[in-house]
Order: C-alpha cells, then sequence, then structure tokens
DNA sequence: CGTCTCACG
DNA sequence: ACGTACGTGAGACGG
C-alpha cells in the first residue's frame, strides 16, 4: 500500500493507493465501517470529458470519507475492478460532486446503472451549492466548483487539485488535452490529489446542509433537483442520431460558402472577415460613416450594422433602401457560414460515439435563475431561422421528432406571481395574450404591426427592457414604443406592484429574492430592477422540471432528447406519434396560482429540422 | 484571458 | 424620482 498524508484544517488525512489483494481486503474493510458511519465521497478519474468516445477509460475510483481517501486503480483490472465494484455495489450512500458526470462514467464503463446510483443513494453536492448560492465567482458567488467551494467551507489553502495537476502535466510534456489519458497511474501527485478530492467533498457537505437549513431554502427542492438530474442524465445518455453523411456534406457547404464570400471581401481589401476591426477600416474607406460603438468604444460592426449597409432587414429580407455595400453583404454572409459550420456542423461531428449518436452535457441549474443549459454541442442554441443546421440531428430509426411548447409560458407566469387581473381573465378566456392586450391597447381591428409592437412590450416587461431598447428590438418608432408602455402599465398595473414589492422584499433580505418554488435567488443591488425577470424565469424554468417529472411518472422518459427552456424534444414511434403527442401535452399542461400553463406538440418527420422547414 | 459577436429561449 | 432587456454557450481576435 502506497500512502500519502496532507493536512487539511489542521487534521492530517491519508491518502491510501493500494497495490496487493491484500490491501484491497483493507479497503474493504474500511468500507464496510465506513458506510455504517455515514455517506461515502465517490469521485472518478477518467482520460478525459468524452464519455461516449471511443477511447475512453475508467482510470481510477476514488472513496472517501473526512479523514481517509482510498484511490482504486480501476485500470488495472482484475481485483481492482473487483473491490472498486463491490464497492459501487454495496455502499448505502454516495457524495458526489456534478454527479451526471460520474453517473455517466459508472454506467458506461464499470456497467452500474446510473438508475441504481441516483437519489436517495447518491447526494450531489453541487446541486446543494447551486441551491445555496448559483452564482459564478465572475458574478460575486463563492462557485460552484469543489476547488472553491473547500476554500471557502473547509481549508483556505485546499489544493487546487485540478489546476495545480495541469501544471504537472506540462512538466511531463503533457497538456491539458493529453494530461488526463497519460498521466502514469502511479503518479503521486495524481493519485494524492485524486484522494483529496473525495476528503474534500466530504468535509463540505455538512456545511452545504447547514447553510441551507439557515438561509430556509425549501427542504424539497433537493429531491426535485435530484430527480432532474437523473432524468437529464438519462436524455444524456439516450442521446441524439446523428445524420453522418448530411453533416458531412453540410460542413463542406458551408466551408465553401464562408470561403466565396471571404474572396469577395479580401477583394475590398479585408483579409480576415472576423476582424471586426478590418471590417470596420475597410467600409469607412468605401465612404461610409459608421457611429454606432461597442462598450469598449470601438466602431461597432455587428450584425445589425452590416444588414442595415447590405440593405437586409434583421431577417435577411431586401429592404430597398439604399443601394447594397457588397463588403458589408459578404461579411455577414461568409460570417453566418462559418460560424454554423464550427460550432454546429463541426462540433456534431466531433461528439458523435460509434453508434452515431450525440450525447450532449445537459446542466439542470446552470443559471443563477435555476435554468438549464446544454454543451458539447449547445443543442439550445441552433439556427431557427433555417432548417440546415436541426436537419443533421435525427429521430431514432421508425421514430419521428415531437417538440412540445409552452404557449406563452413566460406571460402566464407573469399573469400568475403578479396576479394580473386582466392577464388572467384572458387567460381564462382562451385568448392570445398579444391579441388580447393590441385590442386593449389599439381597439378592435388592430394591424399585424400594432400586434408586433404589444407583443415586443410583453416580452419586454418580463425583461425589465425599457422604451429604447425595445424600439430596437421590434423596428418600432421608440414614441410609438413609449405610448404603448405606459398604456401597458395603466392595464396592467399588478406588474410595477409586484417589481415593487420584490425589490423592496430583497433589499431587507441581503438582495436575495425568493421564488414561489422556494428558491433563493442573488440580486445584483445596481440591477434591482431585473428581479422580476428572476421571477418569472425561474418559476417558468420549475414548470419544465414539473413537466420532465410527469413525464417520467408517465413512462416517456425514453422518449425525452432535450429539454428547451419552454419545449421539450423528444422521439417517438412513428405509428404512435399522434398518441405521444397528447400525453406529452397532457404532461406539460398543468396550473400556476390559478393560471393554466397550456402546451401544444408539432410532430415532425424524421429529422429535427423537419420541424423548421426540411422536407425530412 | 478579456472583448466582441452571435446563436437560442 | 427616474430608468435600467433577462438568462445562457461558443468562436475568433488580439494583447
Amino acid at each position: 500500500m502506497i500512502t500519502y498524508t496532507h493536512r487539511i484544517s489542521g487534521d492530517l488525512v491519508r491518502v491510501n493507493v493500494p497495490e496487493t489483494p491484500e490491501d484491497l481486503d483493507a479497503f474493504i474493510g474500511w468500507l464496510i465501517e465506513a458506510d455504517a458511519r455515514g455517506p461515502i465521497a465517490l469521485d472518478t478519474e477518467t482520460t478525459g470529458l468524452d464519455i461516449f468516445g471511443a477511447s475512453y477509460r475508467l482510470r481510477t475510483v476514488q472513496f472517501g470519507d473526512a479523514h481517509t481517501a482510498w484511490v482504486i486503480h480501476w485500470e488495472r483490472g482484475g481485483y481492482f475492478v473487483g473491490a472498486a465494484l463491490r464497492a459501487l455495489r454495496s455502499v448505502t450512500r454516495f457524495l458526489i460532486h456534478n454527479a451526471p458526470f460520474d453517473w455517466l462514467v459508472l454506467d458506461r464503463h464499470a456497467g452500474i446503472p446510473l438508475e441504481s446510483l441516483a437519489f436517495p443513494r447518491t447526494v450531489d453536492t453541487k446541486i446543494l451549492a447551486a441551491l445555496v448560492d448559483p452564482r459564478q465567482p465572475q458574478e460575486g458567488g463563492i462557485g460552484l466548483s469543489l476547488k472553491p467551494l473547500s476554500a471557502y467551507y473547509v481549508d483556505p489553502s485546499a489544493p487546487d487539485t485540478q489546476g495545480d495537476l495541469t501544471a504537472v502535466f506540462r512538466s511531463l510534456g503533457l497538456t491539458k488535452a493529453t494530461g488526463w489519458a497519460r498521466i502514469p497511474l502511479g503518479h503521486p501527485t495524481y493519485n494524492l490529489y485524486a484522494g483529496l478530492d473525495v476528503i474534500l467533498l466530504a468535509r463540505v457537505e455538512p456545511h452545504l446542509r447547514a447553510e441551507l437549513e439557515r438561509r430556509g431554502v425549501r427542504p424539497d427542492l433537493v429531491q426535485y433537483e435530484h430527480e432532474l438530474a437523473r432524468i437529464c442524465s438519462v436524455m444524456q445518455r439516450t442521446g441524439l442520431v446523428l445524420d453522418e453523411d448530411y453533416t458531412r456534406a453540410l460542413t463542406d457547404a458551408l466551408g465553401d460558402e464562408a470561403e466565396q464570400f471571404a474572396d469577395v471581401a479580401a477583394r475590398y481589401g479585408v483579409a480576415n472577415i472576423n476582424s471586426g476591426k478590418q471590417v470596420a477600416e475597410a467600409l469607412c474607406g468605401m465612404g461610409e460613416t459608421l457611429t454606432e460603438r461597442t462598450a469598449g468604444g470601438a466602431l461597432k460592426v455587428d450584425k445589425a450594422v452590416l444588414l442595415r449597409l447590405a440593405d437586409m432587414s434583421l431577417q435577411w429580407e431586401p429592404l430597398g433602401t439604399r443601394t447594397p455595400n457588397p463588403l458589408a453583404e459578404a461579411v455577414v454572409r461568409s460570417k453566418r457560414a462559418g460560424k454554423w459550420r464550427s460550432a454546429y456542423a463541426e462540433t456534431f461531428l466531433e461528439t458523435v460515439d460509434d453508434a452515431g449518436r450525440i450525447h450532449p452535457f445537459i446542466s439542470t441549474l446552470a443559471a443563477r435563475t435555476g435554468r438549464m443549459s446544454i454543451t458539447r454541442p449547445a443543442l439550445q442554441t441552433l439556427p431557427s431561422s433555417d432548417y440546415v443546421i436541426r436537419r443533421a440531428l435525427l429521430a431514432d430509426e421508425g421514430h419521428v421528432m415531437v417538440s412540445t411548447d409552452f404557449s406563452a409560458v413566460e406571460l402566464r407566469v407573469l399573469a400568475a406571481l403578479a396576479d394580473v387581473r386582466r392577464m388572467k381573465e384572458a387567460i381564462a378566456a382562451g385568448r392570445d395574450l398579444h391579441d388580447f392586450t393590441t385590442e386593449l391597447v389599439f381597439g378592435p381591428g388592430f394591424t399585424k404591426q400594432q400586434r408586433k409592437l404589444c407583443k415586443g412590450v410583453g416580452l419586454s416587461k418580463v425583461y425589465g427592457g425599457g422604451a429604447e431598447t425595445t424600439a430596437r428590438q421590434t423596428g418600432v418608432p421608440v414614441e410609438d414604443v413609449r405610448r404603448a408602455m405606459a398604456t401597458y402599465d395603466r392595464l396592467y398595473p399588478e406588474i410595477r406592484r409586484f417589481s415593487n414589492r420584490h425589490q423592496r422584499e430583497a433589499r431587507a433580505n441581503g438582495m436575495v429574492t425568493v421564488t414561489v418554488t422556494g428558491r433563493h435567488l442573488p440580486l445584483d443591488r445596481d440591477r434591482a430592477y431585473a428581479v422580476t425577470n428572476y421571477q418569472v424565469q425561474s418559476a417558468a424554468r420549475d414548470v419544465l422540471g414539473q413537466a420532465l417529472l410527469t413525464m417520467d411518472e408517465a413512462g416517456l422518459l425514453p422518449f425525452l432528447r432535450l429539454p428547451i427552456h419552454d419545449e421539450v424534444l423528444a422521439s417517438v414511434p412513428r405509428a404512435e406519434s399522434a398518441d405521444f403527442a397528447r400525453e406529452l401535452e397532457r404532461c406539460m399542461r398543468m396550473h400556476l396560482g390559478g393560471v393554466a400553463i397550456d402546451a401544444e406538440a408539432e410532430i415532425g418527420g424524421r429529422s429535427w429540422g423537419s420541424l423548421y422547414g426540411a422536407d425530412f
């Protein structure tokens, strides 16, 4: 046995690295005693993040409590795998930091179904930390990584195990990308840090529990968030089918398009279309006047500026108001094709597994409001104005894509939370909320343009926006927006009252606002007006969360693919798609504060793009 | 690594 | 007193 010692909060702690069958017996002996005392902290070291990649390996599995850690060298096989499996199968309670990652690693590479590890067997300290304070360090919070949490709650001198290891990688001639796979299994720092992580984890957890209690965060959120973590981990494990032939052809086509328009830009002296500086200089040289500036003071040449110079609307429709500037048009087109190629098409091909599926990481508590995010690839942000990217992702063989959306969920949530009388009446009467508002502002027989304005103002109210921004977003003259907003405030006075009340309560509560589901959200002191948006966005996220729980209970989880804020994407058998669509709608429909939350399913074809105009 | 830009809800 | 657009992930540039 190799044993490393280290001092944490003044205590001498031990990291044991078994080398013989007798050492592993000692581990099992410790495990049985420790399991009877309380939860066992669990972590894994692997070759990287690409859990579903062909060459991915599990390297070590670590178990520990506040004083002792055991680093089991899974990679050595035989007895080591046997001992780790025995522990993984027998332990009553685990603590994991960022459980979905280790669940999926152990599910895929150790044959332990993630369902068997789910709550209450596993408590995820990252979930506890997010419920205590969801802010990232750059937002003024502690952060949600084990390192800052350990430094804050346990020992300010706790090592930065991940950061320090990258320095070790460099000293071995390895990089961040290759180090995790190639660092020798017996490397002392690697083993020490692998062990210290579980010891720190075991020590952080009681502090997080105490903080949740002290702050009065609603206790049932802990179980709720663990259920969502399990559901989204299952979605990640399932993944989506990639049309690889289509995606390869798309990558080439977008590359050609980007190159072709970059060549045009080069003729006007722009060597690099992604350099704002070069583009601004060339446009000025052609006699264009650029007036808008960025926050940093540079001349702004974003999509809105370039499309205007190219005589196109934000929807890329020709305007006929000026002679299009050919450089501006070439730059926007080349940038768009280049981004779609690199951020989407290429990432699909980089992340696809051997079976042709993509397994995006779903972070169930990403935003301060509790909103979820999806990365590698960022499937919540695929272009919706054009189907070409979504066309690459398919329902399973024999299935079709079904997208079920909440109808105007944020406005309905606002109506419920702020108890907006006229909005609630309109919803109860089955009215379209934007039609209803437009009629109140402009009377019956309103125009499309007027509806667009009122829809913009409605969204603006949810976001806390002003007249200037709303005017810019909707393209409506600012005076018209001002008038509509004033009318809006008169029609729905409860919204302002709601904002005032929650700003006042947050100030009296250390700039923390408590949501309808019992979430504690920190508010920035200089942006207290954002409280309405935080309340609404957070409650809407929990409406989605509730829908996912209901879908799981209804047996629909195997068909779910992605949560997208106000939408659930599913892959269902073609022959029964109508039944599935009805069932998905049923699971999403609910009531909040006396307001009906409605949902509508759209049945597509094989590809996700079929819901955006593609014919397959 | 900060800034800018752009994709989404 | 007034007014403030909210939340993400990701790529490219340039110091």
